[in-house]
DNA sequence: GCACACACATCGTCTGCCTATGGCA
DNA sequence: AGACGATGTGTGTGC
């Protein structure tokens, strides 16, 4: 199908296609077309990476825009917010609006009404759906993109839910789902009433295979000669092969250890390879990433870069990933070894990917327990460059005859697993019982059960009874905590309930901190606080490691009267849980108490994104905490307010008011104090000199920061800095404010 | 015969990912 | 369960 064929799309859009070099449709893009997707009907599209996911989405939104109507994209990770905002937004040309709202960027709300497409994770439309946004009714097409994500245990239920109360308040809404190829799509379409594109086309091949040995087995039963030279690694010998031929790989592993360990051994084989003028650029990129953050992870990386090969997963800062992704697609770094992080993230294609380790460690079963098949199929989806490379390969690596066959037989010739609702389960329904009858979604136990007839689990499961006596446990729970009250078959939400849904907090968490807020007799300490909140499941754990349990143990006994609510014994099965959740806190407090990012990581075994994400949601929780406490009328609200701003600003407690003027952080709050500026109001008074000396001579900094804090005269003109304006050699003020915590 | 470097064996340790508020100085 | 890396042991070489 040409793009001129197409009916029902905006004017401009066929020639806009052709601009962007599109003129004729990929099949499973026409078939979607036939299926009537510009014309508003509801659609499932199960079909492989890279296929023109994207493009079948963009007819539909534009489309419906067209039509009068508004859309909305639903994404699972905030990194793919930004990256599809930057696609839509060559609309923008046309009079067509773009915003984007996810937890730490919103466009403004009123703007938010007025665009034409909306960007949003499943959380963020969740939580705009429970409060209320007034645009939500006005939703003609909403787009849900790897919506094969339902089967996440965590936050499937989330998007299941919340696309079945979009669908229940707006019963004409066009609902397009995208899918990686799974085993049940036609479920999926009958679940969300919509036709069906099954496809496994992409534009280009894929090959998949095993190495064993010396050679490559690929699944059209072509095998590849590698030349494994004398103690050379599989892995590595595939890379020198591929970059034989000017090709890049993608390595998958199943730690975050082995990730880095993979990227140093590689940079052995890379060096060789690069150009001096991809020396410097990759010189370049490394500085960068020393400037991001300076720990150790932050070094290895820049060492591993500056030899063309890089290593990603979540302990690396966003602006770390940010750079090895782009420096990756710009063909720079020839190698990147990864954990799943990069399978799921934004589209960083490569021309080979080797999936290294097929088995990861799991708590639960105690062992290793192997990918499931969607999983490494996703991860080798990445493989070929579209435009680029005449074909993507993805290989499996085998250590033995046995392997080799169990690697075709499970993942090269087996259709993914079917994707399965995992509503049922305790933590899920606790959330959203409590959300579907705070937001007025359903007002009765039958309510609910017949709001719960509309998602997937129903439209899924023979066995009906589980869910309803989940949801009753579940009920019983919230009824309990007083987030609901029950008379007869009538449920409303309390007030508390209310607040509860609308801070997004899981009820489990809300009733930690009422019940440490409530029972606690002094004012609490931010050691407290933060080890209240820590322990909520809200925040994920730090693992305790060796030697971990004596120190924490320690720790706990020291600080025993500062913690809230009862402290179990070291026999209790909740004791293991109570000390990690110490182990985070003790972490968090050394951040309020301005300890370095270095000395934190490494202290706790981490990297800088689980800083910042910790810190993160220390904050969010905190905040939640005190308007909780606000709503029950406890004394402690300040308290809390103030462990918050220590943490989001990873300060003492002096610097607080310092640390509220914008372009001041913990680190220049900390100069500023020093030299005898110890608030706001001493910033609006002081010697201009004293403050460029504390500012280390930084002429603009220092006019920027008196210009926050509503000084009428800010110029530095002719002022020279008082004291020792200690520059100290590095004289990167840049990076003065720290990574973290600085929006 | 000794010092040193290197190869190999042993033992202990550790193990993926991600989202979420709201309103103001 | 299994890989990494730190530590320990054994072997070979050169002086």
């Amino acid at each position: 199908m040409h793009v001129s064929e197409l009916s029902a799309v905006p004017e401009w859009l066929p020639e806009h296609l052709g601009g962007e070099g599109i003129e004729e449709l990929y099949p499973p893009q026409a078939d979607a077309v036939d299926a009537g997707v510009t014309e508003g009907e509801s659609l499932v599209a199960s079909v492989p990476t890279a296929s023109g996911k994207t493009l079948i989405a963009e007819l539909a939104m534009t489309a419906s825009v067209a039509r009068g109507g508004k859309a909305l994209y639903i994404v699972p990770l905030r990194a793919l917010a930004g990256e599809k905002r930057a696609e839509f937004e060559t609309f923008e040309q046309y009079g067509l609006t773009v915003g984007v709202s996810t937890g730490n960027y919103d466009s403004d709300g009123e703007w938010l009404a007025t665009c034409d497409i909306i960007v949003a994770t499943s959380e963020k439309v969740d939580s705009l759906v429970r409060n209320d946004a007034p645009w939500i009714d006005q939703l003609s097409c909403v787009v849900s993109d790897e919506v094969h994500l339902v089967d996440d245990g965590h936050r499937g239920p989330t998007l299941e839910v919340t696309l079945a109360k979009l669908r229940q308040r707006n019963p004409g809404l066009q609902t397009v789902a995208l899918s990686a190829t799974i085993g049940n799509p036609e479920i999926l379409a009958d679940w969300l009433d919509a036709e069906l594109v099954d496809s496994t086309w992409r534009p280009i091949d894929l090959k998949k295979g095993v190495h064993f040995g010396q050679a490559i087995h690929l699944e059209d039963g072509e095998q590849h000669e590698l030349g494994v030279r004398d103690g050379e690694k599989p892995t590595a010998a595939i890379v020198r092969d591929t970059l034989d031929d000017e090709g890049s790989t993608l390595v998958f592993v199943n730690s975050r250890r082995n990730a880095e360990a993979e990227a140093r051994r590689l940079t052995s084989t890379v060096e060789g390879a690069l150009t001096a003028d991809e020396r410097d650029r990759l010189a370049d990129i490394a500085a960068e990433i020393r400037d991001v953050s300076d720990t150790e992870t932050s070094s290895d990386l820049a060492n591993a870069v500056e030899e063309g090969a890089a290593f990603h997963h979540a302990g690396l800062a966003s602006d770390h990933r940010e750079l090895v992704e782009e420096a990756f697609r710009d063909r720079l770094l020839k190698v990147v070894s990864a954990t799943p992080t990069l399978a799921a993230g934004v589209n960083t294609p490569s021309r080979r990917v080797v999936v290294r380790d097929w088995r990861r460690y799991s708590g639960e079963a105690g062992g290793m327990e192997p990918l499931s098949v969607l999983e490494v199929h996703q991860m080798c989806g990445r493989a070929g460059r579209p435009g680029l490379d005449p074909y993507g390969e993805s290989l499996l690596l085998a250590k033995s005859h046995d392997e080799l066959d169990e690697l075709f037989d499970r993942y090269i010739w087996t259709e993914p697993e079917p994707v399965r609702s995992k509503l049922a389960a305790e933590p899920a329904l606790r959330t959203h019982l409590l959300a579907t009858v705070a937001s007025g979604f359903a007002g009765s136990r039958s309510g609910l059960l017949e709001f719960l007839d509309r998602t997937l689990y129903a439209t899924q499961t023979d066995e009906g009874g589980r869910l309803e006596r989940v949801m009753d446990s579940m009920l019983d729970y919230l009824v309990a905590n007083d987030f609901l009250e029950r008379d007869g078959d009538d449920l409303t939400a309390t007030s508390l309930g209310h607040t509860v849904s609308r801070l997004y907090l899981d009820p489990m968490s809300a009733a930690e901190i009422v019940d440490g807020l409530e029972h606690a007799d002094e004012r609490p300490t931010a050691l407290g606080l933060f080890h209240l909140v820590s322990r909520t499941p809200d925040m994920y754990e730090l693992y305790l490691r060796s030697g971990d349990r004596e120190e924490y143990t320690m720790i706990a006994h020291e600080h025993e009267t500062e913690m809230l609510g009862s402290v179990p014994s070291e026999f209790e099965e909740r004791w293991d849980d109570w000390l990690s959740a110490l182990k985070t806190a003790s972490m968090l407090d050394d951040w309020a108490s301005e300890l370095d990012e270095s000395t934190i990581t490494d202290r706790y075994g981490i990297g800088p994104g689980d800083l910042r994400g910790k810190v993160d949601t220390a904050e969010w929780l905190l905040s939640a905490a005190e308007r909780l406490a606000g709503e029950l009328g406890l004394e402690w609200a300040p308290a809390v307010r103030e462990a918050r701003t220590r943490v989001a600003h990873g300060i003492r407690t002096e610097l607080i008011d310092l640390a509220g003027v914008r372009g001041v952080g913990r680190k220049r709050a900390r100069r500023l104090f020093e030299n005898g500026i110890e608030g706001r109001a001493d910033l609006r008074d002081a010697e201009k000199s004293v403050v460029l000396g504390a500012l280390r001579g930084r002429t603009k900094t220092a006019e920027n920061v008196l210009e926050n804090v509503g000084r009428s005269d800010p110029s530095m003109t002719d002022v020279e800095p008082a004291g020792s304006v200690a520059v100290a050699g590095d004289g990167s003020d840049e990076n003065d404010q720290s990574s973290l915590g600085e929006f």
